[in-house]
RNA sequence: GCCCCGUUCGUCUAGUGGCCUAGGACGCCGCCCUCUCACGGCGGUAACAGGGGUUCAAAUCCCCUACGGGGUACCA
């Protein structure tokens, strides 16, 4: 599989790893890097793929780079964390997170994994550095003397070579801060070290680290560790060339509040929410948790930033997978709808892209609706409710089994995402019984065409749909309720089913768009279609008098 | 500014000197099907950034320009 200048990693077990600062929820580019490194892994496990002859073993390595110690939190940790478990890249090693199953303890004996419990380890290699005359002290501060040109292999980008002008004398250990026993290392040192002792082979890590890459390349030689294989993957950006950063969900907010004139705050209970809705208003903060508030009581979309805004959005982990595998790299033939199992058959590094991409979301969306409509109809629906259950609380939906199973057979050819059902059957929701029902409840232009057009045919044919479905029984089961419609209209010569559905659509829902006509009846139930048949019958009689 | 990297349909991409009158996928457009929407079927639109070389032959190799991304932090 290899191509021959496909650039080999050291001669040792396999080890990737994956290194984010726990300064965020995993954003989806961080997401696609981890995969890429989470299949080398397995390639060597599996002994598949371009390496399969070089080495063996197959660890993937989960490690924390909080030395960033004002923005690392282990709220991060554990989001990140989950955020990987939900897309099924498990790791084989990683430091303890309290409240995440199956990873509560260490794994590993590499460890530590957190780069602030690390902190001996990089003054151990201070020390050898300083020895052989490799640093000196700066204001407090120690850095790294560059002395040669630097080339090394990248197996996407290909040979690299710097010239020493051209690479400053970095830092490498921070300042000591008040209150710390020992200094920081600079995350230039940090990885080095880390990634050497943890013998990683593969540094898989985003491209705006391939810069910094020659730096790294020299510390490894001074220090005397044999050099990984490094592997930078392009970013990945908006669909106008602009980053993919939490920041898109602010401006989507602020942009659709100001289209509504900064509507009075939804009601939520969440902790210090006045004062940071006021805060995200002056535009003093760009604060993520008040953006998706914001957009969802405005009924529209949060921009899919972070993996767990996708899982909230209702994409399936493995099409998600799938999708981002394909950002930047292609297996070569027409097939781009595979498994992980596939991926890892055919992966290879050295033909990942080198140019940025930009996320389609039309196209992942194609994807989770084809993955969705080949799902059975049992897989659907239990996905479907599993999905829907965290949003109902405690109680839970109030829908026996039955009634479930038929929206979901209603739903499933026509979601798209696991919200979108939840989004388009807004009508079966009780209405305002308080208020009675007017001309603003239905949409104008459906009532025009299906209701009153023609001498208000839509509203005579609306009666008699209502006579048939008063005569049956309580259950109102969606065969009956097909079998007396397709009746009706035959006893009184309309044109097809559409003379009676449309009406009824208008009627029960408002507008003429919803699922086929005998499942929609049965979901909303039959005392209650018959009220509502009622009402619209009310509603627009004195119109269509008036028109007449 | 300096340094590194990149540039094929609107988007993701195939392409490693002749197989390219440039292939696939998503989107978009049209027609058919149809109780609405969606699905499905059929058809269509659309790209090698620009300019110089090298070669019998270039999307593929070299140079320049333009544009884009990244780095140049005691952030990662």
């Amino acid at each position: 599989m290899a191509s021959p200048d496909t650039p080999l990693p050291p001669d040792r077990p396999v080890v990737t790893r994956f290194a984010p600062s726990p300064t965020g929820n995993l954003h989806i580019g961080g997401a696609r890097t981890a995969l890429y490194a989470w299949v080398v892994a397995q390639q060597a496990k599996r002994r598949v793929g371009p390496f399969k002859d070089h080495t063996g073993g197959g660890r993937f390595i989960l490690r924390f780079e909080d030395t960033d110690r004002a923005r690392s939190s282990s709220a991060s940790e554990k989001q990140i964390a989950e955020s990987m478990l939900w897309l099924g890249l498990d790791w084989d090693e990683g430091p303890a997170i309290p409240g995440v199953p199956g990873h509560e303890t260490a794994t590993g004996d590499r460890g530590p994994y957190r780069q602030s419990e690390r902190l001996p380890l990089y003054h151990e290699q201070l020390d050898r550095l300083r020895a052989a005359g490799h640093v000196y002290d700066d204001d407090g501060a120690v850095r790294f003397r560059v002395t040669q040109d630097v080339t090394f292999v990248d197996a996407v980008y290909g040979t690299v070579t710097v010239k020493a002008d051209d690479i400053e004398d970095f830092v490498i250990m921070k300042r000591k801060a008040e209150g710390d026993d020992l200094a920081y290392p600079t995350f230039h040192f940090a990885v080095v070290v880390d990634d050497a002792l943890m013998e990683v082979t593969h540094v898989i890590r985003g491209v705006e680290h391939l810069s910094n890459t020659p730096k790294h390349a020299a510390l490894y030689d001074a220090l005397g560790f044999e050099r990984p294989l490094w592997c930078h993957t392009p970013s990945i950006t908006n669909p106008d060339g602009s980053k993919m950063s939490k920041r898109d969900k602010a401006k989507a907010a602020r942009k659709a509040a100001k289209e509504k004139g900064w509507p009075a705050p939804p009601i939520t209970n969440v902790e210090g929410f006045h004062e940071r809705w006021q805060a995200f208003q002056d535009k003093e903060s760009d604060d993520a948790g008040i953006a998706s508030i914001v957009l969802g009581s405005l009924g529209c979309d949060v921009p899919e930033i972070d993996t767990s805004d996708f899982k909230s959005t209702g994409y399936l982990p493995d099409v998600l997978l799938n999708y981002l595998s394909l950002l930047g790299w292609n297996p070569g033939g027409d097939l781009e709808r595979f498994d992980l199992d596939h991926l890892i058959d055919v992966f290879e590094l050295s033909s990942v892209n080198k140019a940025n991409s930009k996320f389609d979301r039309d196209k992942l969306i194609e994807f989770n609706r084809l993955a969705i409509a080949e799902m059975s109809p049992d897989q659907f629906n239990e996905a479907f409710w599993s999905f829907c259950d965290p949003r109902y609380g405690n109680d839970g939906l109030e829908w026996s089994d039955s009634k479930k199973r038929i929206f979901s057979s209603a739903y499933q050819e026509r979601a798209r995402v696991f919200s979108d059902p939840v989004k388009a059957s807004g009508f079966l929701d009780p209405p305002d019984y308080e208020a009675p029902p007017s001309e603003k409840h239905y949409d104008t232009k459906a009532v025009k065409k299906w209701l009153l057009k023609n001498d208000a045919q839509g509203l005579a044919d609306l009666a008699k749909a209502r006579e048939t479905l008063a005569g049956l029984d309580d259950d109102f089961a969606p065969e009956a309720i097909e079998a007396a419609l397709g009746q009706c209209v035959a006893d009184h010569g309309m044109k097809n089913l559409g003379s009676v559905a449309q009406p009824l659509r208008v009627a029960v829902s408002g507008a003429a768009v919803t699922p086929p006509i005998h499942l929609t009846l049965h979901l909303i139930g039959k005392a209650e279609t018959l009220r509502r048949i009622d009402a619209c019958l009310r509603v627009f009689k004195g119109e269509a008098e008036a028109s007449s």
